[in-house]
DNA sequence: TAATTTTTGTTATAATATAACACTATGTAA
DNA sequence: TTACATAGTGTTATATTATAACAAAAATTA
C-alpha cells in the first residue's frame, strides 16, 4: 500500500518533473526546474528524492547520480532494479525481465548473507549509437 | 596484457593503500593516507583511481563512492563486477560466481543494445549482522 | 486540547569530483 | 639523438553532489 501514499507538495512537484522526463535527471537540474514553483534549496529537493526513492516512485541511477521515474505503476520495486545505459548518448532505460529478476532475486552466495535488494546496471551502446 | 602495465609512482601508492584495506576506501580518505607520501591534491588521487579502474586493478562501488581492490589477479574484469554489500556494517565483498557471470554476460534485451559492461550490487545483511 | 511526528524553510557546510594550465617524463620513430 | 607525440605530474581554483543543524509550521494521534 506504500505506493498509494499521499505525497506532500514538494514531493509532488519533484516527482512531476521526473515523470515528465524520459531520461534521468540530476538533483541540481531538478532544483533549477522547480525554482519557479517555490522550491529554493537543495535540501528540499534531496528530501523529496529520498522519499520518492523510498516508496519506489523513482530510482537512483547510481553510476550517474541521477533519478528516473519508475514506470511500473503496480508495484514498488525499489528493491530490485535493472537498467541499461548507453555510454554514448547516456540514454537510460529500466529493464523488466522476469527471468533475469527471478534469477537475481533467488541468488544465494555461500557467505550466509541475506539479500533484500539489488541494483544492476548494464553499459553499452544503444541501437542508434551503434549505427553512427 | 593491460594488467601487466607498469604503474607510475602515484598509481602504485594509491593501489598499495587500497590493496592493504579489506574494505572499500573513499577518495578523500585515500588522500589523507597518502599525504605522507607526497600526494597533496585530490586530483592526484582521482587520476590514479581512474587509471587503476581502467586497467581493472580496482573497482568502484558506485552506491558508496568507494574503491576496492580486485582480488582476481589473473584477468581484468572491470567490465563485469558483482558485489555484496551489508547495509548494516557496510562490509563489501566482490562476488565471483561463474553461473551468474555467464548469465549476465550473455544477457540480451529486445532493444538491440550491445552491452560491453555491467555492475551488479546486492544489498542485505551479512552473517554477523543478522545475528546481532 | 495537547502531544507527537513529519514536513518545511533556511543557512551553512561537508563530501565528491573535475577544469585548466604549465611543466616533466617516457616512448617512438625518423 | 633529435624531434615529436603521449601520458603523467603538480598546482590552484572551482564545480558538483549531498548533508547537518535548527526553528517553525503542518498533519496526525491520543
Amino acid at each position: 500500500m506504500q505506493n498509494q501514499q499521499v505525497l506532500t507538495k514538494n514531493q509532488k512537484i519533484v516527482l512531476d518533473i521526473i515523470e515528465k522526463s524520459s531520461q534521468p535527471l540530476k538533483a541540481y537540474s531538478i532544483l533549477f526546474d522547480v525554482k519557479k514553483k517555490g522550491i529554493n534549496a537543495p535540501l528540499q529537493v534531496y528530501r523529496a528524492l529520498d522519499k520518492l526513492v523510498e516508496i519506489g516512485k523513482i530510482h537512483k541511477i547510481e553510476s550517474r547520480n541521477a533519478f528516473i521515474a519508475c514506470k511500473n505503476s503496480k508495484c514498488q520495486i525499489t528493491k530490485a532494479t535493472v537498467f541499461s545505459i548507453c555510454e554514448n548518448c547516456e540514454d537510460v532505460k529500466e529493464i523488466h525481465d522476469h527471468k533475469l529478476s527471478e534469477h537475481l532475486k533467488h541468488y544465494k552466495d555461500n557467505k550466509g548473507m541475506k539479500y533484500s535488494k539489488y541494483n544492476l546496471e548494464f553499459f553499452g551502446l544503444c541501437k542508434k549509437c551503434i549505427k553512427n
